[in-house]
Parts: structure tokens; sequence; C-alpha cells
RNA sequence: GUCCCCGUCGUCUAGAGGCCCAGGACGCUGGCCUUUCAAGCCGGUAACACGGGUUCGAAUCCCGUCGGGGACACCA
């Protein structure tokens, strides 16, 4: 392959943009920017019936989000257009019409009725289904009777095969495949050959797919060898599996939904970052970034085995990046999910990066850290009554007291400052830290849990935190 | 059912004949730190599916068994 690698994702818009073709999508960005090739997007809108203008920009959001960019495709063109099969279908006759007239692929004016009944008997039996070549030899060609076109297979015993980058060699006997439909009745491609077509005429070197598609490498395997074309290379990725160990699907798991993800608060670094690691490693790391994914990525390093969907480390991930990255970067991208809670900040308002400061060592998510914000935003607070029992007795109150006095005349509220009273209460009373702190917490939380004792008032502001410390002291 | 692929800790994986009585990560778990919760640090738990070969030597090669998944459309 001394030319530059030219590799495709070729999404069909009929719902969502699918984790397993996020990571498809991916891989083929990676080995393009990589080693200098093209990342084509082609759209495969044939199925007529699914196929919608909603999916389609739901799966542009989608790669847009992860930001992982094409270098021709939909709204951005390229040399080789147009980047939707329906506009395309010119070029499909030709090729048909052209194999027929060679004799390689023949019009079948069977009906679908008989082919589903031929079908239905083969499954009754127990055998797969071949078509039994009615059409193949026929000579006469009905008038204004509906035709498919299907490949001829060749008779004789014989075997395709193909290296494939990351399985190995692959055969299959002649005698598993049969005269599939190229083309429709209606005159639309279907996926084997729409796909092969493209794929040729786009110069595609490297098809890299999901392991679901090994069978279908053979019947098109045939139609390259009919078109006297150069398959390209191919690369069959291993699955991703639901919890229950089947393949990932928009039916029955829900977080095949890549924007499912993001309205969870996961960053797409974080996905892209989990998502790599099912079924490509680099060693022990674990963490990888953009750069060092173009770096690493080759599909020689691609697994062969099934992965599972693992929530907990998604999380984990997901908080090494909310740890790691800018927290303004990150301020930026909370703000959406406070402003769903009903707490709507203005952009560059210095509270959200204070936020993210304070709870990205307890949030997983940034769902989670608006969760967790929230309480500061608001005007008063609820006393958990078991929190409440256990630290504002009488004697832990008289502390409460004298923190909210010292705190109050303050000159700076600011967390050194905060803390510094706390201690000197405590040490006053001669008392842990914790007597006096805990207290706080819960008169100004309502709860045991949050930051360090300082950040928590700060993040309160002055007014609303004197104003819970006194409806404490007034409750005792 | 037929065909195809796969089989290392619960999960993701490192491992390309001796460096492995198998390493890392998530999870779970013990401890440290500590004003709570986290985070962090230190430690623990747990796997080469099974049976035959090949070889001085196998997680690594071959065969079989079993197990799992995928594909069998005028869907992609």
């Amino acid at each position: 392959m001394a030319s530059a690698p030219r590799v495709r994702f070729a999404p069909s818009p009929t719902g969502y943009l699918h984790i397993g073709g996020a990571r498809t999508a991916l891989f083929n960005y990676l080995y393009a920017r990589r080693f200098g090739g093209t990342f084509v997007l082609r759209i495969e809108d044939t199925d007529l019936e699914r196929s919608t203008p909603e999916s389609l920009k739901a799966i542009l959001d989608g790669l847009k989000w992860l930001d992982i960019d094409w270098d021709e495709g939909p709204d951005k063109g390229g040399p080789y257009p147009p980047y939707f099969q329906t506009q395309r279908l010119d070029t499909y006759r030709q090729h048909a019409e052209q194999l027929i007239a060679a004799g390689k692929a023949y019009r079948c004016y069977c009906t679908q009725e008989e082919i589903r009944e031929r079908r239905a008997l083969a499954e009754k039996e127990n055998r797969a289904y071949k078509y039994e070549g009615t059409c193949r030899e026929r000579t006469d060609a009905p008038e204004g009777r509906p035709y498919v076109v299907r490949l001829k297979m060749p008779s004789q015993e014989g075997s395709v095969s193909f290296d494939d980058l990351v399985l190995g060699k692959i055969t299959k006997e002649y005698s598993d495949l049969d005269d599939w439909v190229m083309l429709r009745g209606d005159g639309i491609p279907l996926y084997n050959f729409g796909c092969v077509i493209d794929d040729h005429l786009m110069d595609i070197t490297l098809v890299a797919r999901g392991q679901e598609h090994v069978n279908s490498t053979f019947p098109q395997l045939m139609l390259y060898q009919a078109l006297g074309w150069q398959p390209p290379q191919f690369a069959h990725l291993p699955l991703i599996l639901g919890p229950d160990r089947e393949k990932l699907s928009k039916r029955k798991h829900k977080e095949a939904d890549v924007m499912l993800h993001k309205a969870n608060g996961i960053l797409p670094e974080a996905l892209l970052n989990f998502v790599i690691r099912l079924g490509w490693s680099h060693g022990n790391d674990e963490i990888i970034s953009r750069q060092q994914m173009i770096e690493w990525f080759d599909f020689k390093d691609v697994g062969t085995t099934s992965g599972v969907w693992n929530p907990d480390k998604l999380l984990w991930l997901n908080q090494q990046y909310l740890k790691t990255l800018p927290s303004s970067d990150i301020a930026g991208r909370l703000a959406p999910f406070l402003a769903e809670k009903g707490h709507p900040l203005p952009a560059g308002d210095r509270r959200l990066e204070a936020f993210v400061l304070a709870f990205r060592e307890r949030a997983r998510t940034l769902e989670e850290m608006a969760a967790m914000a929230v309480p500061y935003l608001k005007q008063g607070v609820t006393l958990d009554e078991k929190a409440a029992a256990k630290h504002l007795t009488a004697d832990s109150l008289k502390l409460v007291q004298q923190v909210r006095d010292e705190v109050a005349t303050l000159p700076e509220w600011s967390v050194a400052g905060l803390d510094a009273v706390i201690k000197a209460v405590s040490e006053r009373a001669g008392v842990g830290m914790g007597k006096v702190a805990q207290p706080i917490r819960v008169a100004v939380t309502g709860n045991t849990v949050s930051p360090g004792i300082g950040e928590t008032l700060l993040l309160m502001g002055k007014e609303e935190a004197l104003r819970r410390l006194d409806a404490a002291l007034a409750r005792g």
C-alpha cells in the first residue's frame, strides 16, 4: 500500500449514532489521521422505509460531539460525490446492466411471495435457504414484470478467502453462497451491492467495520471478482456486548445511544477513551489522549474477542477526565446541567468553576456534579433529621454559635480565613476539628457530606451561610 | 439447523515457546491520610474453558470437545 489510505464510515440514517458505530468511526478516523490518509463519511440511505433526515442529523451531531471529523462527505463534499447512496442510483444501475450483459448477473422474476414461501419451507425442514437459481438461465424478458438483479455464483467447486487485518485468513466455500440480490425491484441497490460499488469508486483502500459483517464479505468479494476489481483490505472489529453478553443493540440496550451518555454527563473524551479500550490496547495504557490515540492506533493491535460494556469503568474514566481537564473547560460544560436543574448561571460566572474545583473529586459525571451544586444555589436548606439529631445537639450548637459570630466579622470570606475560625474554635473548646466542622456542615448543607468545611462555606456564600447557621441556631 | 468468528481474573486487557506458580486497569476489599464524603497512596482478592498431542519446555503451536457470539432479507 504505497499511497495514502482512504477509509470510510458508512452509517445508515435509520436511528441515532450507535456506540458500536461510534467506535468504528473512531478507528477509521484514527487510522486516517495516523497514516496521513482520508476519512470518508458515506451515507447508506438505501433503506427508504427507515431512513430519515432526523437520523442523519442525529448521526452527524453525534460525530461532531465526539469530535470525529470527516474529510469527505455530507457538509464537506469532496472529489468523489455524491456521498449519499440514493443520489448514486444511476451508477448502480449501470454496473448491474454491465454485469447482466457480461452474463455474470441476471434478472430474476420470482416474486417475493414465492421466495418467502420457499424460505419458510427450508426453515421448516431445518436447512439453510439458498436461492435455487430458478431464473438463472432464463432467456426471456417478460414485458412489464418487475424483477430483481442477482449475481451469479460459480457453479463449480471452490472457495473465496481474504486476509482480514484482525482475524487473519477466512475462507468460505462457493457452495455456501447463493445468487444474492444486488438490485431490488424498484432499482434501489442492496447493501452488498452499493457498498462494493462505492468503496471501489471512492478508492477506499481499507474497509473497517463490525464483525457482524464478516459473512457479507464473501458475497462482496464475489462481486469484486465479477467486476474484475481489486478488493480493498478488510478489518473486522470485535463486537461490543451488552451486560447480557449479546451484541449491543438499539432495541435492547439503552447504553447503545451515544447521546444518552452526553445527557448523563459523560464527557466525549471519556466515552472515546472507554470505547477504544474495548477491543484495542496499547500495552497497559488506560488513559489515552487523542494525540496518543492517533500516534498509536493500528488495526493490527485490535483484538479478536468481543467486549462487554462496563459502566463502572466508563464512570471511573469520566472522573479521571473531570479531574484533569482544565477546570474552566469543565465549568462551561457544567452550565447546561445546572440550567437543566433550574439554575441557569451566566457563562463565566465564577461559581461555575468553583463548583468544578469543589466537586470533581466527588462526582463521576457532570450530572452528579450539577446535583451536588444545586443545594448551594437554592435558598434555605432542609436538614436531614438523623444528621441534625446527631450533630446539632445543645452542646455543639454552642460551638456553632461561636463560629457564626466570628465568621460574621471576617474581613474576607475565604477558605483560609474560614478554616482558621473553625480551628480556633475547636482548639479553644479543646475538641477535635470534627466536633466543630460536622455541626457546621449539617447546619449549612443539611447533611454530613460535603467538601472541606471552609470550601463549603465559601461555596455557599456569606449571606446564605449565615442565614442557614442562624436557622440551625434558632432550632435549638 | 447451516456457515463464520471467538475462548487469560466478575469485566476490559498485557502476553507473539522459556523473562509468567501469569502483569496492568475497573470493581470488590484491608490499611494509611483525614473536619465528613471523596480523591490520593500502600496492600489483598481473583484467570490461562477442558482433553489430547508437538517440544527439553506451552497461556502462547496443532487436533478434538465444550462453551459464547455473529450471520443466514427485494435491512444495513
